[in-house]
DNA sequence: AAAAGTATGTTGCGATTACAACAATGAGCA
DNA sequence: TGCTCATTGTTGTAATCGCAACATACTTTT
């Protein structure tokens, strides 16, 4: 089976001809496998230099705390990479157990094949992995984002700095957002109706307005 | 004046030799700068392609809002790294203040310099690119620990999620945490008085022992 | 050993939030 | 148009938290 036109339509390779991406698959150390829905792609504990990426169907990647308890931390669709960070550091163990949500076929690559380059490499594998610490880089930067909109200690706190910096990320005091209220509920970790309910607030104190995911933010007519 | 002995106190040349760190220099695009305390490093919206890394003082980066706010995201000192994640995403502005805390000698490096190795580049370089990408993954994972851990809505929720992820960091019930109890509330985002009165709470209701940094948690003594 | 300074623990109160339950609005479809 | 379903808004209540103020314990200095 051919995989390249996949490979093609995620971010990692999707700049990369299919012809250059036929010539690397051997040096990156690539293998594929198929899981079952339910079955585990890598366990805690696992000393894994290896970074998955989801070629078909869906894994998500939860940690189990010493009690037993376990929360997802997060889901990974077709298309997209998981355990890179962990991958790209050498002699780091897993911390998470990951774990196919439906059937899925995930191919694996190398993570020190993809970045060090031997000397002679091809300027495609350079390229290749360039891109694999960019993504790595605005993973991190995202975190971060969130990590700071999410410190303020009142809901109210946390939506202005999350609206602020749409606003500043769009150029202009009116912008969407890409979530719906549950998801932006979610992603500033508060409940969706006292959000609802403070957003209606801010509202009649003019702070803004808006209208399902779009926001209009208004110059300061609150002290 | 020579830095090579203030960069091999840091982490990213730490493991490479004075004679090498001064043949690469050259290729890095690498130059000083001195600020005096308060002057601006870097300011929102520049385009920058270049890593800073404190040699000597420090520096902080705050993000101010729409409002003119301003809230300080992080502070480096000494042999930190800092602006690494944007300087290695491409055609990323900064959305973020960078100011000397002190009067500081900051170098520069040009991302693509140290992460696209040149065919003919010495195995140094190439290793300390892969460096470079091992410390943005780091903090990458460092990152998501810290947002999972302030996931939970209460206070024991966010200390049993971080104290059980330090036990089995450490292979242990019984283990040290790096935080004092100011740095381990604003770690997880809450109020420290609060946090040491439910510290309280969870040795009443035997979840755990505790004695400054030392922490011991029982078997689930409760439901 | 005393004193001063820092870190941690305790308490009470007011404000905010989570939660549940329900109402209203909007979107998709027969 | 009318129906169904999903999303968003509203309300009330109980629980939690932030905050301030203070008490206690631990460290460091002299």
């Amino acid at each position: 089976m051919n995989e390249t036109p996949a490979l093609r339509r995620t971010e990692l390779f999707g700049s990369t001809s299919e012809e250059d991406i036929n010539s690397m698959l051997g040096c990156l150390g690539s293998h594929m496998k198929t899981y079952r829905s339910g079955e585990y792609v890598f366990h805690m504990g696992d000393m894994t230099s290896e970074i998955g990426l989801v070629l078909e169907g869906s894994v998500y990647i939860e940690n189990v705390d010493i009690w037993g308890d376990a929360r997802v931390m997060r889901t990974c669709s077709t298309g997209e990479l998981f355990c890179e960070e962990q991958a790209a550091i050498p002699n780091e163990p897993l911390m998470v157990d990951v774990i196919a949500q439906e059937d899925s076929r995930i191919m694996f690559l190398n993570a020190s094949k993809v970045l060090s380059t031997c000397p002679h490499a091809c300027p495609h594998h350079r390229h290749l992995s360039l891109k694999l610490t960019t993504m790595i880089a605005r993973r991190s930067l995202g975190l971060s984002q969130q990590l700071f909109h999410t410190t303020p200690k009142s809901i109210r706190g946390k939506l202005l700095s999350y609206l602020s910096h749409e606003s500043e990320r769009a150029g202009s005091n009116e912008f969407d957002i890409p979530f719906n209220r549950q998801q932006l509920a979610n992603y500033l970790g508060v409940d969706r109706s006292a959000m609802s309910n403070e957003i209606s607030k801010m509202r009649d104190d003019g702070i803004l307005e808006s209208k399902r995911s779009h926001f209009k933010l208004n110059e300061r007519a609150f002290q």
